[in-house]
DNA sequence: ATGAAATTGAAATTCATTTTCAATTATACG
DNA sequence: CGTATAATTGAAAATGAATTTCAATTTCAT
């Protein structure tokens, strides 16, 4: 899926991985759960990618990797991730389900053409300062938000506007 | 489910549920379907709640009306709905698709309590203005978006420290 | 090394949503 | 009015993503 990336560069350095790994196996230890090669695997593999992957798609990815790790271990470490902030969703307009890794990552939203579904990054901090406020306002401890825009890209724009329905 | 409105208020008018009717029925024509009385039972069942209903609660609530609409009808009839414009999606944070209808209705948010699902809504013009901006300088022919914020309410937050994990 | 506890992956299950299809109903036209 | 045509309906079946189950395997503290 076609994608336009704002602070697009390199893939993590090796103390980069060193990082992340910590912060997931102290997770891993947090919780009592074990250190396993698939584990391994399925970190390594999702935070070599900036883009925004499904499931299966990681699973594939995974698979060249090690013939042997199983779908539901790429799902049940996706939650894992997930809950040690490495790893978020982000819900497509087409109902599919992707996740990105947030380890050393701007935070940043998504727009997303409902044509097409190309995608593009971008940065609103004020996004955050509402999530503060309205938190504060109502009283609630606010931990996260869920921010897309959705609309048709130029291209498809131009597309439609060629061939009208 | 709890919830705090905001702009709470009564049920809509004999006149307002007439210009609900006009606009389901005029979608309707456009898209060449039919007038029917489940149509009818489903668009009056809808319009009378200020709720956020699954389609199953929705569902429900027409069978009191009319025990013989199949569950099918109100999936299709709330999809209608959203084409117009008169009802629209929220996602809660347990992974359950709500609906809420939007005629004579203020633009809103939602923040949710991921612990109890209790949610409140709120009031941001900033985020209709940040979706214009950000289409405006991506190209895009932004149509809509989505925004919830996610955290623990009150209530949760004393629990919680009552009773630590 | 040993054993308790967690992990794994294939298969089965769940569950919301969508599709199928034969019978029924709406509506345009003569 | 009928009548023809196309849409609608709802029960049942199908789909598909996500979760659960479970026996075999692996981790890791001792
Ligand atoms: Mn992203
Ligand atoms: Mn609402
Ligand atoms: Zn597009
Ligand atoms: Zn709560």
């Amino acid at each position: 899926m076609l994608q336009r990336r704002i602070d697009d560069h390199a893939p993590p350095t090796r103390e980069a991985m060193r990082e992340a790994e910590e912060i997931f196996y102290t997770h891993l230890r947090r919780v009592g759960l074990k250190h396993t090669d698939q584990r391994d695997t399925i970190l390594h593999t999702f935070l070599e990618t900036r883009d925004h992957l499904s499931t299966d798609e990681l699973f594939r990815l995974v698979r060249k990797k090690d013939a042997k790790v199983g779908f539901t271990t790429v799902y049940r470490t996706l939650k894992l991730l997930g809950e040690c902030g490495l790893a978020s969703m982000v819900p497509f307009p087409d109902g599919t389900t992707r996740f990105e890794h947030q380890f050393n990552r701007r935070s940043h939203h998504h727009m997303v053409c409902t044509e097409c579904g190309a995608s593009v990054e971008f940065f609103s901090p004020e996004v955050t300062k509402i999530e503060e406020d309205i938190g504060r306002k109502y009283r609630f401890d606010a931990t996260r938000h869920n921010f897309q825009i959705y609309g048709l890209c130029e291209d498809c724009r131009k597309r439609s506007s060629r061939k009208p329905v």
